[in-house]
DNA sequence: TCGATTCTTGACCCGCCGTTCCAATATCCC
DNA sequence: GGGATATTGGAACGGCGGGTCAAGAATCGA
């Protein structure tokens, strides 16, 4: 019963989550956002409240993704050591295009820049870290069940030792690694499911 | 032939690493700086330039003393496990002390926050990295010659190993993760040691 | 067609940002 | 003591930060 947007808020908060993920919180200025959102600095306010409600939704966003994509790579079926080889190669390939301005991984990059300061932040990514954990620590259940993976292994530790691995990709990455380093990075942590 | 300082100039860099330390470069403004410096605006950029330039001094200091610490940490004889876990022990414990604000290793924050817009940042990461390579290295390769480690172990590779893990475990750490949490992730990370 | 309602536009606000300037001050050498 | 030289305190700067507001434009139900 009255005007109605002009643009898909969808879209806007997937400019803006881009914004967020290339600069950082703090570095990325409302003009930033407003210009690659392509709306006006009132319709950013109206419909997202503040930089940090915005903020708060575009990495509620991304880790949505996200964790649909680890899902994604760990369901499937096959041996764990090449679904974990494979999601690897995923994660650190493409890591030398040019384009990608060494975004890294935005919860990494969150966790290091707020949550120390920002509980909303810190809760999200408590959540995020959790689910993340739980499907890794799933795909080794199952491997354990098919007799892949003796049944001693700690499967708890071993999935937050992968997570550990994978912020420390984020954190070579950002510091310009090139992809042979990550690449020798992540066989040599993937060799520790190879005697155990 | 002038009026002396009236301030050490070591202490009140010491006191900007600090601060910068708990908030990141962005977020740490110049009166925070110049109040836990405990000197006035014009006497920081008289001595030090800018803004910029005091970060990379203390990022530089930061960085001299982590190596120092790292090479004490390393070059302890006795095995290298032995050594590696003390050090990562060292490293995790205290990690729950509230006092510590969460601040990490200065070198991932300014790595996530920074190195890839930042060329002079950039490099001095990259310096750090392989200096900090090449100690850890360096204790791979005298435990080879010791023989509690094989010769076929790829030193270079575990050495960035365990830069990665270090890494992650500064983001683990910001992200609010628990003394446990840290300490099952050393254990799990360095049993990659036990049967190669 | 018209009023109600919501969105858009663009100017505007205040405060803090990093930085500079200058007068006052303290020290050194002579 | 007296100049030369640097540091200090504190005010001031322009600019940009996040955030608001008022007026016009667009759509709806009636």
């Amino acid at each position: 019963m009255a005007r109605p947007r002009e643009f898909d808020e969808d879209q806007a908060l997937a400019a803006a989550l881009e914004v967020f993920w290339e600069k950082g919180y703090e570095a990325a200025s409302v003009q930033d956002l407003t210009e690659r959102m392509g709306i006006q600095k009132a319709s950013l306010y109206n419909t997202f409240g503040d930089k940090h409600a915005l903020f708060v939704r575009a990495l509620a966003a991304y880790s949505t993704d996200t964790l649909e994509w680890y899902r994604h790579q760990l369901e499937r079926p096959g041996p764990v050591r090449a679904t974990l080889a494979a999601l690897f190669h995923e994660l650190t390939d493409g890591c030398d295009d040019e384009d990608d301005d060494c975004r890294g991984c935005l919860c990494v990059n969150s966790a290091i820049e707020l949550a120390p300061h920002d509980p909303a932040i810190a809760t999200l990514l408590e959540q995020h870290n959790q689910a993340q954990e739980e499907l890794f620590r799933s795909a080794l259940v199952r491997a354990q069940q098919s007799g892949e993976v003796p049944v001693s292994l700690d499967t708890l530790a071993a999935a937050r030792y992968l997570l550990n691995v994978i912020a420390g990709l984020g954190v070579a990455h950002k510091a310009g690694a090139s992809r042979d380093w990550l690449h020798d990075t992540v066989r040599f942590s993937l060799s520790v499911f190879d005697r155990h």
